[in-house]
DNA sequence: GCCGCATGTGAGAGCGCTTTCATGGTGAGA
DNA sequence: TCTCACCATGAAAGCGCTCTCACATGCGGC
């Protein structure tokens, strides 16, 4: 380990300036309370040395820590493969807490230890707020460290009671508008690939679906996959088994979307000639499908913004909404 | 904010165990020289009270922090659109790094703010080390941090001479497979749309292009792209218009070769009848491409292990090699 | 011209931990 | 039985910072 130089400590900068170390802090964090001399005394000390505060004796006194966890309690598989919610996720609150001045601290609980080691971290408060994205069924941890008086925000409505604050989309809005798309393009027979139903956001699109035909003379036709593109494309192959006749899909994602398609067009079925598919995502590579797919847009990157946000005003102390849900928009390419 | 329950301090469990406070500081920390009824003793007491080390205090005094710094150069938009480099890249990375008990700290530089928010980060030892991914053109950042001797790793040998260690795929022996093989499936015409040349993968996957093709009497045909999907349309485009007789294309990347197979589809090309395509990075999208490609499988997220690994020992104050360069394989699909 | 007040600055305590150094108790060897 | 060495334990210093509180100075009002 090389020694390098020694960081120049508060103590170097007030010896230097020839003033208190006080008073240096206050400078160095902005206090307005110093006289115009002084504070340019000191700042010329600062520059002149280097000197860069020292983080953990900061937090020590201060019992802030700078930094915000953000934890992905997904199967790791799920979160890195070629899906991009979660790298979309990060890169929004990363935008966000880079303006505020906040490190990122990235948490997988994809195992047990990953799941034990987040917990102690978290109620450790070794950070000064929690992010969790996406949260399978019903986590309890979110609400416990909430009730540690550890600032917490989530993605997703939670499943069962909580009061912990979370940031959403629209899911139900956002299936309707596709829904009724397909229904007003004449399709009689409108079929749907369902996601996770322990997850908020597989049980609110399927929800939207069922809404949406209520009070039309059309059936539902579903079958449940688990967001990737194997499970669409297994799903889509088991809806034509039920009805072969179906001249449609919703399908709430689009890597499902892709999955399906591909079986659509395996069995030779024409999109959106014999089946129009309709996916939920907009994920860049859906405009680039054949035919690029119609899709709910759904803002991911503002998502992971927002909830930032949220979480940066709970730390303030600013009172925030128990719930934001953010829009969803139906985007008509040409597969439906 | 709510206060909550005060945090046991080691006095307090000092208190409850009846020892000194570095007698708990010992047990904590796994120091053998403490009587086993008494360490059991203290262990009890931990439990007791839910005792977890306050993480700034023990920085302060032992100057390590547990953090990592990945930092990630690349503009924002890259890094997180349908591109899944940088996500597998950081999820090896933090599972070497959640195995070691270290946190990850996530960084992006893609405004001259946040770079400099990085360098002010790392050189004030606010981490314990350093991690760079796929630095573009000649950063001086990862060597300045060496050289104040804060642990660092690169990603992909470094422009200019530097004394940074860096874990690395063999492009050039991947590529050059890759070529030799549309050579023996007799073609004469290979073209190649070559990455940024301000960036080692860019400059060695050209290179080895180069060197496959010289010595045969092919002629070197080449585009240049900034590896996204858009850009390779474009160059294909172009290399058409160059030589409208060419029949095979070898393409830098995936998503580049994505944007290819776009173009000589709109422009009535068979793939791999008169066209064959070869990519280079065997995303998991690439399978369900059609035809499904044929590319270079470069392993990234055992690259971001390694480069973990190799962080990791510098840290411990081992010797590590200056170069790991991981080997990478042709992968034959439908394309080629 | 004196008192009181506002204002800017410094002294010092203390955040929770590790680690050095001193100390007391134990057992072996003489 | 006494001495010495050894080892487990405790006392206390100190990591670098913030922040309270006391103090000094300069000013206006009487």
């Amino acid at each position: 380990m090389s020694q390098a130089h020694e960081r120049p400590t508060l103590e170097a900068v007030a010896r230097l300036a020839g003033v208190s170390r006080a008073t240096v802090s206050r400078v160095v964090n902005g206090s307005p309370k110093v006289a115009e001399p002084i504070r340019s005394a000191v700042r010329r000390a600062v520059e002149e040395l280097g000197y860069i505060p020292n983080a953990a004796a900061r937090s020590l006194v201060t019992q802030r820590t700078d930094s915000i966890a953000l934890v992905l309690p997904e199967s790791a598989s799920r979160v890195f493969s070629d899906d991009p919610f979660f790298p979309s996720i990060i890169h929004g609150v990363s935008q966000e807490l880079d303006a505020a001045d906040k490190q990122l601290v990235l948490m997988m609980t994809n195992t047990v230890a990953g799941y034990e080691r987040v917990e102690r971290y978290t109620t450790a408060r070794h950070v000064d707020g929690v992010l969790f994205a996406s949260t399978h069924g019903v986590d309890p941890l979110p609400g416990q460290l909430a009730r540690l008086g550890v600032p917490v925000v989530v993605t997703g409505r939670p499943l069962g009671r909580s009061a912990v604050p979370y940031v959403d989309v629209d899911h139900v809005g956002g299936v309707r508008a596709a829904v009724r798309h397909l229904l007003e393009t004449g399709h009689s027979r409108i079929a749907t690939i369902a996601g996770p139903q322990d997850m908020v956001a597989g049980i609110d699109r399927l929800a939207g679906y069922r809404a949406e035909l209520h009070g039309s003379d059309r059936r539902s036709i579903v079958a449940v996959g688990d967001f990737t593109r194997e499970s669409g494309a297994t799903a889509m192959r088991q809806l034509l088994e039920d009805d072969p006749q179906l001249d449609a899909v919703f399908v709430a994602s689009d890597l499902m979307a892709h999955g399906a398609i591909t079986t659509l067009r395996e069995l030779g079925r024409r999109i959106p000639e014999d089946v129009a598919v309709v996916g939920f995502d907009d994920f860049d590579i859906s405009r680039y499908t054949d035919p690029p797919l119609t899709t709910v847009r759904q803002p991911i990157l503002e998502l992971g913004r927002e909830l930032a946000r949220q979480l940066l005003r709970v730390i303030a102390g600013d009172e925030v909404p128990p719930a934001v849900v953010l829009p969803t928009e139906l985007v008509v390419r040409a597969s439906a």
